[in-house]
DNA sequence: CTGGGGAGGGGGCCC
DNA sequence: GGGGCCCCCTCCCCA
Protein backbone atom coordinates (compact mmCIF):
# COMPACT_ATOMS: atom_id res chain seq x y z
CA UNK A 1 0.00 0.00 0.00
CA UNK A 2 2.52 2.67 0.58
CA UNK A 3 4.07 3.67 -2.37
CA UNK A 4 6.80 5.50 -3.12
CA UNK A 5 7.27 8.27 -5.42
CA UNK A 6 10.20 8.41 -8.10
CA UNK A 7 11.80 11.06 -8.56
CA UNK A 8 14.95 12.65 -10.01
CA UNK A 9 16.73 14.77 -7.53
CA UNK A 10 20.06 16.42 -7.66
CA UNK A 11 23.24 14.88 -6.35
CA UNK A 12 23.12 16.79 -3.60
CA UNK A 13 19.72 15.27 -2.14
CA UNK A 14 21.27 11.94 -3.09
CA UNK A 15 23.40 12.52 0.07
CA UNK A 16 20.76 13.45 2.26
CA UNK A 17 18.33 11.13 4.39
CA UNK A 18 16.42 9.63 1.46
CA UNK A 19 15.94 6.13 0.82
CA UNK A 20 17.35 5.23 -2.40
CA UNK A 21 17.36 2.28 -4.57
CA UNK A 22 20.39 0.24 -5.37
CA UNK A 23 21.21 0.45 -8.57
CA UNK A 24 18.99 2.38 -9.87
CA UNK A 25 20.94 5.78 -10.86
CA UNK A 26 18.99 8.81 -10.59
CA UNK A 27 16.07 7.31 -9.55
CA UNK A 28 15.07 7.92 -5.43
CA UNK A 29 12.59 7.10 -3.63
CA UNK A 30 10.97 9.40 -0.84
CA UNK A 31 9.40 7.56 1.81
CA UNK A 32 6.38 9.68 2.51
CA UNK A 33 5.63 7.28 6.08
CA UNK A 34 2.30 9.24 6.28
CA UNK A 35 0.58 8.67 3.40
CA UNK A 36 -0.16 5.13 4.56
CA UNK A 37 -2.12 6.02 7.39
CA UNK A 38 -3.65 9.21 6.05
CA UNK A 39 -4.92 6.87 2.92
CA UNK A 40 -6.31 4.77 5.21
CA UNK A 41 -7.69 7.49 7.13
CA UNK A 42 -9.32 8.27 3.86
CA UNK A 43 -10.39 5.01 3.27
CA UNK A 44 -12.24 4.86 6.71
CA UNK A 45 -14.01 8.25 6.52
CA UNK A 46 -15.66 6.86 3.09
CA UNK A 47 -16.46 3.27 4.76
CA UNK A 48 -18.17 5.60 7.69
CA UNK A 49 -19.86 8.26 5.35
CA UNK A 50 -21.01 5.04 2.53
CA UNK A 51 -18.95 6.83 0.03
CA UNK A 52 -17.60 4.75 -3.00
CA UNK A 53 -19.06 1.66 -0.89
CA UNK A 54 -19.08 -1.27 -3.30
CA UNK A 55 -19.81 -4.25 -0.68
CA UNK A 56 -21.75 -4.83 1.93
CA UNK A 57 -21.30 -7.57 4.88
CA UNK A 58 -23.64 -8.40 7.00
CA UNK A 59 -23.82 -10.39 10.10
CA UNK A 60 -26.99 -11.75 11.45
CA UNK A 61 -28.41 -8.57 10.18
CA UNK A 62 -25.97 -6.61 11.09
CA UNK A 63 -24.68 -4.90 8.04
CA UNK A 64 -21.31 -3.00 7.43
CA UNK A 65 -20.52 -0.62 4.25
CA UNK A 66 -17.33 -1.70 3.15
CA UNK A 67 -14.88 -1.21 0.10
CA UNK A 68 -14.22 -4.51 -2.22
CA UNK A 69 -10.31 -3.34 -2.76
CA UNK A 70 -9.91 -2.95 0.47
CA UNK A 71 -11.45 -6.36 1.68
CA UNK A 72 -9.53 -7.86 -1.15
CA UNK A 73 -6.25 -6.09 0.33
CA UNK A 74 -6.76 -7.39 3.96
CA UNK A 75 -8.81 -10.41 2.95
CA UNK A 76 -7.14 -13.88 1.35
CA UNK A 77 -10.93 -14.76 1.46
CA UNK A 78 -12.28 -11.90 -0.54
CA UNK A 79 -9.23 -11.97 -2.37
CA UNK A 80 -9.70 -14.84 -4.10
CA UNK A 81 -13.47 -14.74 -3.95
CA UNK A 82 -13.38 -11.30 -5.96
CA UNK A 83 -10.11 -12.41 -8.11
CA UNK A 84 -12.20 -15.31 -8.93
CA UNK A 85 -15.31 -12.81 -10.07
CA UNK A 86 -12.75 -10.25 -12.31
CA UNK A 87 -12.27 -13.95 -13.69
CA UNK A 88 -15.92 -13.81 -14.75
CA UNK A 89 -18.81 -11.32 -15.54
CA UNK A 90 -18.00 -9.44 -12.94
CA UNK A 91 -14.85 -8.01 -14.60
CA UNK A 92 -13.85 -6.61 -10.54
CA UNK A 93 -14.82 -3.43 -11.25
CA UNK A 94 -18.31 -2.46 -10.34
CA UNK A 95 -21.29 -3.54 -8.98
CA UNK A 96 -22.83 -4.07 -5.57
CA UNK A 97 -22.45 -7.10 -3.76
CA UNK A 98 -23.97 -8.10 -0.72
CA UNK A 99 -21.69 -10.96 1.48
CA UNK A 100 -23.63 -12.90 3.99
CA UNK A 101 -21.19 -13.75 7.00
CA UNK A 102 -23.33 -15.30 9.43
CA UNK A 103 -20.71 -17.63 10.84
CA UNK A 104 -18.24 -14.46 11.68
CA UNK A 105 -20.25 -12.64 14.89
CA UNK A 106 -21.47 -9.21 14.33
CA UNK A 107 -18.71 -7.77 16.85
CA UNK A 108 -15.47 -9.58 15.46
CA UNK A 109 -17.02 -8.76 11.76
CA UNK A 110 -17.15 -4.94 13.08
CA UNK A 111 -13.72 -5.16 14.98
CA UNK A 112 -12.05 -6.92 11.83
CA UNK A 113 -13.74 -4.00 9.52
CA UNK A 114 -12.09 -1.69 11.98
CA UNK A 115 -8.45 -3.12 11.59
CA UNK A 116 -8.71 -3.08 8.05
CA UNK A 117 -9.21 0.57 7.61
CA UNK A 118 -7.31 1.67 11.08
CA UNK A 119 -4.62 -1.08 11.42
CA UNK A 120 -5.55 -1.23 15.20
CA UNK A 121 -7.80 -3.88 16.70
CA UNK A 122 -9.73 -3.11 19.13
CA UNK A 123 -12.12 -5.42 20.86
CA UNK A 124 -13.10 -6.66 24.01
CA UNK A 125 -11.62 -9.39 25.57
CA UNK A 126 -14.21 -11.45 25.57
CA UNK A 127 -14.55 -11.61 22.19
CA UNK A 128 -11.02 -12.54 21.24
CA UNK A 129 -11.97 -15.65 20.18
CA UNK A 130 -14.99 -14.45 18.09
CA UNK A 131 -12.59 -12.22 16.16
CA UNK A 132 -9.79 -15.19 15.98
CA UNK A 133 -12.40 -17.43 14.43
CA UNK A 134 -13.00 -14.67 12.28
CA UNK A 135 -9.67 -13.64 10.84
CA UNK A 136 -9.21 -17.20 10.50
CA UNK A 137 -12.23 -17.87 8.09
CA UNK A 138 -11.52 -14.65 6.30
CA UNK A 139 -7.90 -15.23 5.93
CA UNK A 140 -7.00 -12.21 8.02
CA UNK A 141 -3.75 -13.62 9.17
CA UNK A 142 -1.78 -10.86 11.11
CA UNK A 143 -4.80 -10.66 12.98
CA UNK A 144 -5.48 -14.70 13.46
CA UNK A 145 -1.96 -14.97 14.86
CA UNK A 146 -2.23 -11.27 17.10
CA UNK A 147 -5.26 -12.98 18.76
CA UNK A 148 -3.83 -16.27 19.04
CA UNK A 149 -0.93 -14.87 20.45
CA UNK A 150 -2.94 -12.99 23.05
CA UNK A 151 -4.84 -16.33 24.16
CA UNK A 152 -2.03 -18.33 24.82
CA UNK A 153 -2.93 -21.12 22.26
CA UNK A 154 -0.80 -23.99 21.77
CA UNK A 155 0.99 -24.82 18.52
CA UNK A 156 -1.76 -27.50 18.06
CA UNK A 157 -4.45 -25.05 18.01
CA UNK A 158 -2.42 -22.94 15.77
CA UNK A 159 -1.92 -25.54 13.54
CA UNK A 160 -5.48 -26.31 13.63
CA UNK A 161 -6.74 -22.76 13.49
CA UNK A 162 -4.74 -22.75 10.10
CA UNK A 163 -5.88 -25.25 8.96
CA UNK A 164 -9.08 -24.31 9.38
CA UNK A 165 -8.40 -20.58 7.80
CA UNK A 166 -7.04 -22.06 5.25
CA UNK A 167 -9.91 -23.67 4.44
CA UNK A 168 -11.76 -21.28 3.93
CA UNK A 169 -9.86 -19.17 1.80
CA UNK A 170 -8.97 -22.29 -0.06
CA UNK A 171 -12.57 -23.25 -0.65
CA UNK A 172 -15.39 -22.14 -2.97
CA UNK A 173 -17.35 -20.11 -0.45
CA UNK A 174 -20.24 -22.40 -0.43
CA UNK A 175 -19.16 -25.65 -0.32
CA UNK A 176 -16.63 -24.24 2.42
CA UNK A 177 -19.71 -23.19 4.64
CA UNK A 178 -21.15 -26.56 5.50
CA UNK A 179 -18.01 -28.14 7.17
CA UNK A 180 -17.10 -25.07 9.08
CA UNK A 181 -20.49 -24.77 10.15
CA UNK A 182 -20.38 -28.32 11.35
CA UNK A 183 -17.38 -27.87 13.27
CA UNK A 184 -18.28 -24.59 14.80
CA UNK A 185 -21.93 -25.64 15.83
CA UNK A 186 -20.52 -28.25 17.64
CA UNK A 187 -18.43 -25.89 19.68
CA UNK A 188 -20.58 -23.40 20.26
CA UNK A 189 -23.91 -23.94 18.91
CA UNK A 190 -24.40 -21.60 16.46
CA UNK A 191 -27.67 -21.17 15.02
CA UNK A 192 -27.27 -20.13 12.06
CA UNK A 193 -23.71 -20.76 10.26
CA UNK A 194 -23.33 -19.17 6.49
CA UNK A 195 -20.18 -17.97 4.81
CA UNK A 196 -22.07 -17.26 2.19
CA UNK A 197 -22.33 -14.75 -0.58
CA UNK A 198 -25.21 -13.61 -1.31
CA UNK A 199 -24.75 -12.34 -4.78
CA UNK A 200 -21.92 -11.12 -6.41
CA UNK A 201 -23.51 -9.51 -8.86
CA UNK A 202 -25.06 -5.98 -8.49
CA UNK A 203 -27.96 -6.64 -5.98
CA UNK A 204 -30.33 -4.55 -8.01
CA UNK A 205 -29.00 -2.72 -10.60
CA UNK A 206 -31.85 -0.43 -10.77
CA UNK A 207 -31.90 0.34 -6.76
CA UNK A 208 -28.53 -0.04 -5.40
CA UNK A 209 -28.33 0.04 -2.16
CA UNK A 210 -28.16 3.34 -0.99
CA UNK A 211 -26.53 5.09 1.85
CA UNK A 212 -28.41 7.70 4.14
CA UNK A 213 -26.31 11.24 4.17
CA UNK A 214 -24.18 10.80 7.13
CA UNK A 215 -23.63 13.96 8.37
CA UNK A 216 -26.74 14.03 10.39
CA UNK A 217 -26.03 10.37 10.96
CA UNK A 218 -25.56 10.14 14.70
CA UNK A 219 -24.36 6.57 13.94
CA UNK A 220 -21.79 7.94 12.10
CA UNK A 221 -18.84 6.17 13.88
CA UNK A 222 -20.76 3.11 13.39
CA UNK A 223 -20.35 2.37 10.24
CA UNK A 224 -21.82 -1.21 10.56
CA UNK A 225 -25.34 0.36 11.57
CA UNK A 226 -26.15 1.77 8.34
CA UNK A 227 -29.93 1.13 6.98
CA UNK A 228 -30.16 -0.89 3.69
CA UNK A 229 -32.57 -0.96 1.03
CA UNK A 230 -35.60 -2.50 1.95
CA UNK A 231 -34.89 -5.62 -0.03
CA UNK A 232 -31.77 -5.83 2.43
CA UNK A 233 -33.89 -5.34 5.18
CA UNK A 234 -35.64 -8.72 4.69
CA UNK A 235 -32.15 -9.60 5.83
CA UNK A 236 -33.02 -8.24 9.57
CA UNK A 237 -33.96 -10.13 12.61
CA UNK A 238 -37.73 -8.85 13.53
CA UNK A 239 -37.70 -5.49 14.49
CA UNK A 240 -38.49 -4.31 17.58
CA UNK A 241 -35.19 -2.45 18.99
CA UNK A 242 -36.26 1.01 17.94
CA UNK A 243 -35.13 0.08 14.38
CA UNK A 244 -31.63 1.03 15.64
CA UNK A 245 -28.93 -1.29 14.46
CA UNK A 246 -27.30 -1.69 17.41
CA UNK A 247 -30.10 -3.58 18.48
CA UNK A 248 -30.37 -5.99 15.99
CA UNK A 249 -26.74 -6.34 16.52
CA UNK A 250 -27.32 -7.31 20.31
CA UNK A 251 -30.12 -9.66 19.03
CA UNK A 252 -27.16 -12.01 17.64
CA UNK A 253 -25.24 -11.38 20.09
CA UNK A 254 -26.46 -13.79 22.84
CA UNK A 255 -26.66 -11.46 25.50
CA UNK A 256 -22.79 -11.47 25.22
CA UNK A 257 -22.47 -7.60 25.21
CA UNK A 258 -25.84 -6.48 25.77
CA UNK A 259 -24.60 -3.18 27.63
CA UNK A 260 -22.89 -2.06 24.13
CA UNK A 261 -26.62 -1.97 22.85
CA UNK A 262 -28.35 -0.42 25.60
CA UNK A 263 -26.71 2.85 25.37
CA UNK A 264 -28.91 5.91 26.66
CA UNK A 265 -27.35 7.97 24.21
CA UNK A 266 -28.87 6.15 21.38
CA UNK A 267 -31.80 8.89 21.69
CA UNK A 268 -29.30 11.47 22.34
CA UNK A 269 -28.78 14.49 19.93
CA UNK A 270 -24.91 12.68 17.84
CA UNK A 271 -22.20 14.29 19.32
CA UNK A 272 -18.92 15.34 16.98
CA UNK A 273 -17.27 12.15 15.50
CA UNK A 274 -14.48 12.82 17.70
CA UNK A 275 -16.26 12.74 20.83
CA UNK A 276 -18.46 9.92 19.85
CA UNK A 277 -15.48 8.00 19.21
CA UNK A 278 -14.02 9.29 22.66
CA UNK A 279 -16.93 8.56 24.36
CA UNK A 280 -19.32 6.53 22.78
CA UNK A 281 -17.52 3.42 21.48
CA UNK A 282 -14.15 3.68 23.77
CA UNK A 283 -16.73 3.63 26.50
CA UNK A 284 -18.44 0.61 24.91
CA UNK A 285 -15.19 -1.17 24.50
CA UNK A 286 -14.09 -0.06 27.84
CA UNK A 287 -17.08 -1.34 29.80
CA UNK A 288 -16.83 -4.33 27.46
CA UNK A 289 -14.05 -5.08 28.90
CA UNK A 290 -14.25 -3.81 32.39
CA UNK A 291 -12.56 -6.44 34.31
CA UNK A 292 -12.44 -5.63 37.82
CA UNK A 293 -10.65 -8.07 39.90
CA UNK A 294 -13.72 -8.43 41.56
CA UNK A 295 -16.46 -6.78 39.85
CA UNK A 296 -16.56 -8.74 37.03
CA UNK A 297 -17.43 -12.50 36.76
CA UNK A 298 -15.19 -14.90 34.64
CA UNK A 299 -17.42 -16.63 32.28
CA UNK A 300 -19.17 -14.64 29.72
CA UNK A 301 -22.76 -15.55 30.88
CA UNK A 302 -22.03 -13.84 34.07
CA UNK A 303 -20.48 -11.00 32.48
CA UNK A 304 -23.46 -10.71 30.49
CA UNK A 305 -25.49 -10.94 33.28
CA UNK A 306 -23.27 -7.97 34.85
CA UNK A 307 -23.73 -5.65 32.39
CA UNK A 308 -27.30 -6.27 32.31
CA UNK A 309 -27.97 -5.75 35.83
CA UNK A 310 -29.97 -2.96 36.28
CA UNK A 311 -29.54 -2.29 33.24
CA UNK A 312 -32.89 -4.70 31.58
CA UNK A 313 -34.46 -1.42 30.28
CA UNK A 314 -31.89 1.09 29.01
CA UNK A 315 -31.03 2.08 32.87
CA UNK A 316 -27.29 3.46 32.87
CA UNK A 317 -24.93 1.46 31.71
CA UNK A 318 -22.49 0.04 34.76
CA UNK A 319 -19.38 2.65 34.90
CA UNK A 320 -15.81 1.66 34.40
CA UNK A 321 -14.44 0.20 37.78
CA UNK A 322 -10.93 -0.31 38.83
CA UNK A 323 -9.01 -2.25 37.74
CA UNK A 324 -9.77 -2.32 34.07
CA UNK A 325 -8.63 -5.03 31.58
CA UNK A 326 -7.20 -3.45 27.85
CA UNK A 327 -9.15 -5.54 25.49
CA UNK A 328 -6.36 -5.14 23.31
CA UNK A 329 -3.67 -6.20 24.80
CA UNK A 330 -5.01 -8.08 28.22
CA UNK A 331 -2.95 -5.73 30.26
CA UNK A 332 -4.67 -4.59 33.45
CA UNK A 333 -4.81 -0.65 33.88
CA UNK A 334 -5.31 -0.18 37.51
CA UNK A 335 -6.88 3.52 38.51
CA UNK A 336 -10.04 5.17 37.89
CA UNK A 337 -10.06 6.83 34.44
CA UNK A 338 -6.79 5.56 33.33
CA UNK A 339 -8.22 2.79 30.48
CA UNK A 340 -9.08 5.88 28.09
CA UNK A 341 -5.53 7.12 28.55
CA UNK A 342 -4.26 3.61 27.98
CA UNK A 343 -6.34 2.79 25.10
CA UNK A 344 -4.50 6.20 23.45
CA UNK A 345 -1.81 3.75 23.10
CA UNK A 346 -3.69 1.80 21.00
CA UNK A 347 -5.64 3.98 18.51
CA UNK A 348 -2.80 6.28 18.41
CA UNK A 349 -5.23 9.32 19.23
CA UNK A 350 -2.90 12.19 20.30
CA UNK A 351 -5.66 15.17 20.67
CA UNK A 352 -3.55 17.36 22.35
CA UNK A 353 -1.42 19.72 20.71
CA UNK A 354 1.44 21.71 21.51
CA UNK A 355 0.72 25.52 19.97
CA UNK A 356 4.20 26.23 19.57
CA UNK A 357 5.38 23.53 17.46
CA UNK A 358 2.13 21.15 16.77
CA UNK A 359 3.90 18.31 17.98
CA UNK A 360 0.53 15.86 19.36
CA UNK A 361 0.97 13.81 22.23
CA UNK A 362 -1.18 11.70 23.79
CA UNK A 363 -1.59 13.15 26.98
CA UNK A 364 -2.44 16.75 28.74
CA UNK A 365 0.46 15.96 31.41
CA UNK A 366 3.01 15.45 28.55
CA UNK A 367 2.27 18.24 26.79
CA UNK A 368 2.56 20.35 29.51
CA UNK A 369 5.93 18.91 29.94
CA UNK A 370 6.56 19.58 26.58
CA UNK A 371 5.76 23.02 26.74
CA UNK A 372 8.64 23.61 29.10
CA UNK A 373 10.81 23.11 25.99
CA UNK A 374 9.43 26.20 24.82
CA UNK A 375 9.04 28.35 27.67
CA UNK A 376 12.91 27.34 28.47
CA UNK A 377 11.27 26.12 31.97
CA UNK A 378 13.61 23.84 33.97
CA UNK A 379 11.40 22.84 37.47
CA UNK A 380 14.19 20.60 38.28
CA UNK A 381 17.34 22.50 39.35
CA UNK A 382 20.50 20.48 40.44
CA UNK A 383 20.94 21.93 44.22
CA UNK A 384 24.96 21.18 43.71
CA UNK A 385 25.40 22.49 39.90
CA UNK A 386 23.41 24.79 37.69
CA UNK A 387 22.10 21.77 36.12
CA UNK A 388 17.95 22.18 35.46
CA UNK A 389 16.11 19.17 34.16
CA UNK A 390 12.78 18.91 32.90
CA UNK A 391 11.76 15.82 34.75
CA UNK A 392 11.85 15.28 38.14
CA UNK A 393 13.68 11.76 37.47
CA UNK A 394 16.39 13.37 35.11
CA UNK A 395 17.32 15.37 38.41
CA UNK A 396 17.28 11.94 40.57
CA UNK A 397 19.52 10.28 37.76
CA UNK A 398 21.33 13.68 37.78
CA UNK A 399 21.63 13.51 41.63
CA UNK A 400 23.60 10.28 41.49
CA UNK A 401 26.08 11.50 40.31
CA UNK A 402 26.92 14.16 42.60
CA UNK A 403 26.81 11.56 45.46
CA UNK A 404 28.44 9.00 43.34
CA UNK A 405 26.54 6.38 44.57
CA UNK A 406 25.58 3.64 42.12
CA UNK A 407 23.08 1.04 43.65
CA UNK A 408 22.91 -0.99 40.34
CA UNK A 409 25.27 -3.15 40.22
CA UNK A 410 25.15 -5.89 37.62
CA UNK A 411 25.72 -9.68 39.87
CA UNK A 412 27.37 -11.35 37.23
CA UNK A 413 30.27 -8.63 36.48
CA UNK A 414 29.82 -6.60 39.55
CA UNK A 415 29.89 -3.67 37.68
CA UNK A 416 27.38 -0.99 38.85
CA UNK A 417 25.42 1.64 36.96
CA UNK A 418 23.79 5.19 38.48
CA UNK A 419 20.61 4.36 35.99
CA UNK A 420 18.76 1.15 36.45
CA UNK A 421 18.15 1.24 33.20
CA UNK A 422 21.90 1.72 31.82
CA UNK A 423 22.11 -1.88 34.34
CA UNK A 424 19.32 -3.22 32.48
CA UNK A 425 21.26 -2.34 29.11
CA UNK A 426 24.40 -3.85 30.25
CA UNK A 427 22.63 -6.79 30.90
CA UNK A 428 20.42 -7.21 27.97
CA UNK A 429 24.18 -6.70 25.16
CA UNK A 430 27.07 -8.73 25.59
CA UNK A 431 29.17 -6.11 27.86
CA UNK A 432 30.25 -8.43 30.24
CA UNK A 433 30.14 -11.58 28.92
CA UNK A 434 33.68 -12.26 28.87
CA UNK A 435 33.67 -11.27 32.44
CA UNK A 436 30.39 -12.75 33.79
CA UNK A 437 32.68 -16.37 33.75
CA UNK A 438 34.27 -15.45 36.82
CA UNK A 439 35.86 -18.70 37.29
CA UNK A 440 38.48 -18.60 34.14
CA UNK A 441 37.58 -20.89 31.33
CA UNK A 442 41.04 -22.08 31.17
CA UNK A 443 40.58 -23.06 34.79
CA UNK A 444 39.38 -26.69 34.82
CA UNK A 445 41.73 -27.39 31.77
CA UNK A 446 38.74 -29.35 30.11
CA UNK A 447 36.16 -26.94 29.42
CA UNK A 448 34.81 -25.88 26.56
CA UNK A 449 34.83 -22.42 26.48
CA UNK A 450 30.71 -21.59 26.52
CA UNK A 451 28.17 -21.53 23.48
CA UNK A 452 28.30 -17.71 23.16
CA UNK A 453 24.36 -17.75 22.38
CA UNK A 454 23.96 -20.40 25.11
CA UNK A 455 26.02 -17.77 27.34
CA UNK A 456 23.88 -14.68 25.77
CA UNK A 457 20.55 -16.28 26.54
CA UNK A 458 21.08 -17.20 30.48
CA UNK A 459 23.04 -13.74 30.60
CA UNK A 460 19.77 -12.22 28.91
CA UNK A 461 17.24 -14.43 30.62
CA UNK A 462 15.64 -12.05 32.81
CA UNK A 463 15.26 -9.86 30.09
CA UNK A 464 14.17 -11.92 26.76
CA UNK A 465 10.91 -13.87 26.95
CA UNK A 466 11.56 -17.74 27.10
CA UNK A 467 9.89 -18.08 23.54
CA UNK A 468 13.24 -16.14 21.94
CA UNK A 469 15.66 -17.53 24.10
CA UNK A 470 14.54 -20.82 23.01
CA UNK A 471 14.07 -19.90 19.24
CA UNK A 472 10.34 -20.08 18.72
CA UNK A 473 10.75 -23.82 19.89
CA UNK A 474 7.86 -23.64 22.09
CA UNK A 475 5.73 -21.53 23.34
CA UNK A 476 4.11 -18.40 21.76
CA UNK A 477 6.58 -16.43 19.12
CA UNK A 478 7.95 -13.88 19.74
CA UNK A 479 6.62 -12.03 17.09
CA UNK A 480 4.35 -12.93 14.44
CA UNK A 481 5.67 -15.87 12.70
CA UNK A 482 4.94 -14.95 8.95
CA UNK A 483 5.06 -10.93 9.78
CA UNK A 484 8.36 -10.58 11.94
CA UNK A 485 10.56 -9.61 9.70
CA UNK A 486 8.22 -7.20 7.73
CA UNK A 487 7.02 -5.72 11.24
CA UNK A 488 10.74 -4.95 12.50
CA UNK A 489 11.54 -3.86 9.22
CA UNK A 490 8.21 -1.28 9.78
CA UNK A 491 9.09 -0.45 12.88
CA UNK A 492 12.63 0.80 12.15
CA UNK A 493 10.74 2.62 8.89
CA UNK A 494 8.15 4.12 10.51
CA UNK A 495 10.14 5.04 13.81
CA UNK A 496 9.44 5.25 17.18
CA UNK A 497 7.54 8.66 16.97
CA UNK A 498 4.85 6.76 15.40
CA UNK A 499 5.01 3.23 17.18
CA UNK A 500 2.27 4.51 18.87
CA UNK A 501 -0.14 4.83 16.18
CA UNK A 502 0.18 0.68 15.89
CA UNK A 503 -1.24 -1.47 17.83
CA UNK A 504 0.08 -2.65 20.62
CA UNK A 505 -0.02 -6.06 19.75
CA UNK A 506 1.98 -5.32 17.18
CA UNK A 507 4.63 -4.59 19.42
CA UNK A 508 3.90 -6.84 22.08
CA UNK A 509 6.49 -9.64 21.25
CA UNK A 510 9.00 -7.22 22.00
CA UNK A 511 8.11 -6.79 25.41
CA UNK A 512 6.55 -9.99 25.86
CA UNK A 513 8.79 -10.72 28.92
CA UNK A 514 6.75 -8.24 30.53
CA UNK A 515 3.71 -10.01 29.12
CA UNK A 516 5.36 -13.64 30.76
CA UNK A 517 5.37 -11.87 34.80
CA UNK A 518 4.17 -9.34 35.00
CA UNK A 519 5.29 -8.70 38.23
CA UNK A 520 8.65 -7.61 36.93
CA UNK A 521 7.88 -4.55 35.45
CA UNK A 522 7.00 -3.11 38.96
CA UNK A 523 10.36 -4.85 40.56
CA UNK A 524 12.46 -2.33 42.78
CA UNK A 525 16.04 -2.08 42.23
CA UNK A 526 16.37 -4.05 45.25
CA UNK A 527 14.13 -7.26 44.36
CA UNK A 528 15.92 -7.19 40.62
CA UNK A 529 18.79 -7.08 41.91
CA UNK A 530 18.44 -10.59 44.36
CA UNK A 531 16.73 -11.71 41.59
CA UNK A 532 19.44 -11.36 39.13
CA UNK A 533 22.15 -12.51 41.91
CA UNK A 534 20.08 -15.27 42.52
CA UNK A 535 20.10 -16.08 38.66
CA UNK A 536 23.15 -15.93 38.56
CA UNK A 537 23.93 -17.98 41.70
CA UNK A 538 22.02 -20.38 39.56
CA UNK A 539 23.83 -20.27 36.67
CA UNK A 540 26.97 -20.46 38.76
CA UNK A 541 26.18 -23.29 40.73
CA UNK A 542 25.11 -25.25 37.72
CA UNK A 543 28.87 -24.84 35.93
CA UNK A 544 30.50 -25.81 38.94
CA UNK A 545 27.83 -28.99 38.91
CA UNK A 546 28.81 -29.47 35.91
CA UNK A 547 32.74 -29.08 36.53
CA UNK A 548 32.17 -31.70 39.61
CA UNK A 549 30.49 -34.36 37.32
CA UNK A 550 33.49 -33.80 34.87
CA UNK A 551 35.96 -34.13 37.47
C1' DC B 1 30.34 1.03 25.63
C1' DT B 2 28.70 4.53 28.61
C1' DG B 3 26.55 8.82 30.31
C1' DG B 4 22.92 11.81 29.67
C1' DG B 5 18.55 13.79 27.83
C1' DG B 6 14.02 13.15 26.15
C1' DA B 7 9.80 10.79 25.61
C1' DG B 8 6.12 7.22 26.28
C1' DG B 9 3.47 4.83 29.47
C1' DG B 10 1.65 3.21 34.13
C1' DG B 11 0.32 4.11 38.91
C1' DG B 12 -0.85 7.02 42.95
C1' DC B 13 -3.03 10.87 44.82
C1' DC B 14 -6.18 14.41 44.80
C1' DC B 15 -10.07 17.30 43.36
C1' DG C 1 -15.82 8.00 37.89
C1' DG C 2 -13.03 11.15 35.27
C1' DG C 3 -9.28 13.90 34.82
C1' DG C 4 -5.17 16.66 36.31
C1' DC C 5 -0.85 16.35 38.21
C1' DC C 6 3.08 14.13 39.63
C1' DC C 7 6.37 10.39 40.21
C1' DC C 8 8.45 6.46 38.49
C1' DC C 9 10.11 3.14 35.09
C1' DT C 10 11.62 2.01 30.67
C1' DC C 11 13.21 2.74 26.21
C1' DC C 12 15.44 5.21 22.54
C1' DC C 13 18.69 8.28 20.78
C1' DC C 14 22.84 10.89 20.69
C1' DA C 15 27.45 12.34 21.86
Amino acid sequence: MEMLPRLRLSEAMKTGKVAMSPGEDGLIGIPFPEHSNELLSHLNDQRRTGLLCDLTLTSRGARYPTHRSVMAAVSLYFRRLFGAEEGGEGGGGGGFSVCQLDCVSPDALDALLEFAYTATLTIPSSGMRDVLRGAQLLGIQCVADACRDILGETGEAEGEAKQQGGRCADREADGAVEKLSRRKTDRKKVRRVGLHHVNSSPVNPASPVSHPSPASDSLRSLPSTRPLSPEQDELRPQPGQNGDPRAIRGAALNGGHLHWLQDPRIAQPPPTADKLFEDDDMEAIIDGATMGNTTLPASATDRAATATVGGGGGGRKRKSQTPQQCPVCQKIIHGAGKLPRHMRTHTGEKPFQCSACGVRFTRNDKLKIHMRKHTGERPYPCPHCPARFLHSYDLKNHLSLHSGTRPFECPLCHKAFAREDHLQRHRKGHSCLELRTRRPRGDAGCREPPDPLEAFQAHSSGFLPRSALDGGGSGPPLMFDVERERSLALLAQIGPQRMAAYPEFFLRGLRESDAEDPGRRSESPAVQRDRWRDEAEEENGEEEEEAEEEE
